[in-house]
DNA sequence: GTCTATACCCAGATAGAC
DNA sequence: GTCTATCTGGGTATAGAC
């Protein structure tokens, strides 16, 4: 063996190669978020990344790979999202609004991501159960057990808890899953942020509402 | 040509054929939505139902010809249980919640219809952008101006009604198509009857007093 | 209507020159 | 690191006997 062997992971990434990775990984998440794993080409994705099939298969030496580290890298961003509930100081309806506006803010910035992810629960998670059993739910226990303490304390109504982070989960990544469908019925190609606007400025005032965080307006 | 010439379908479906094809189609449903259209062989869903992929291919000529006709059956579900909100003589509330648990009961009893669907609306919904258009959107109007009117009536707050819809649908399919991830937030296997009624009773509470269709009780 | 055999194609992956 | 060439498997679909 040679003494420089290969750790883990990473040893000098160059930037080019950085770069290069970057591409792929951009093309490949807009690719699979569209036509899903089994519906797309290495070739394809390898065009929209500029490169050739081959080439892209000594960056990531299989489709799977490939695959993987685009859902890893979603998933990271969705549980660094998931910690909102956790700042100090904020009242829990600033809190809750905080939440449920971050989550729809991923849904505009990164519709693609959510898309592959959506694609990955409906199979049945089989890339990420694990990871998210070890990542996810921990953050989610964490977060039902702050909402407990509101409703012990009287803030809010006895609600299920895990009810609440479905509802908001669902109501807020279906801006970027269910595009299609919403533009429909919304009578245009493309959602834009007053589009988003709207929809969060709909689902604070039902959720707070009817949570019992925020008192009625008569 | 013949005399018997065919025409758009319909002829004699014979009972043995009706029942051989039901057999495939329900095969069908399930094996697309664990793994879309492009995850399942023929092999797979002729075993599935008991013959042989040549065999199969006598029924439905085609792989697309057998998903379209998936597709079509839930599709029609759908717009038939959408007009939940068209019942006369019952107050606002009572039409809302029986809209929201009718389709969560879709959820429950067609999970695999609404894990299929949901594939195909985060592709874009190639196969069936007109046919929503034509059916789903008509029904969506009609809808939304009832609950205007209740706005104007002062029934409930003055939300925006599409993004009314728009949480309705999201957050009764996510039992279905995000079943895996909810099972896993739960700790079970698989949702039972108990956590959709808890589900149900969830919502119900939320969407009708956050509208304002309930008046918030201390 | 159901079977066997097979044509045909496409996609993932590898080999090896440069 | 990037290219050309190629192997290989699996998957849709058809042909044709029974």
């Amino acid at each position: 063996m040679s003494e420089h062997q290969h750790r883990a992971k990473p040893r000098k990434p160059s930037p080019a190669r950085a770069a290069q990775e970057a591409k792929i990984l951009a093309a490949a998440e807009e690719a699979f978020a569209h036509l899903g794993y089994n519906g797309v080409s290495l070739e394809a994705i390898a065009e929209r990344a500029g490169l050739s099939k081959q080439n892209m298969l000594y960056y990531f030496p299989s489709k799977e790979s490939l695959y993987h580290q685009v859902i890893r890298n979603i998933l990271d961003l969705w549980i660094e999202k998931m910690a909102l509930l956790e700042q100090e100081g904020d009242s829990p309806r600033d809190m809750l609004e905080n939440y449920i506006r971050g989550k729809l803010e991923i849904s505009r910035t990164r519709p693609n991501g959510s898309k592959v992810f959506a694609n990955e629960i409906i199979s049945g998670a089989p890339h990420l159960q694990e990871y998210m059993r070890n990542n996810l739910l921990p953050q989610l226990d964490s977060d039902i057990a702050l909402v407990k303490s509101w409703i012990a304390d009287g803030l809010m109504d006895p609600v299920d808890p895990e009810h609440l982070f479905f509802t908001i989960w669902a109501s807020t990544q279906t801006y970027a899953d269910f595009s299609t469908q919403i533009g429909m019925a919304l009578g245009k190609e493309t959602l834009d942020e007053g589009d988003f606007q709207r929809a969060g400025d709909f689902l604070v005032h039902v959720i707070l509402k009817g949570t019992g965080l925020v008192e009625a307006t008569p």
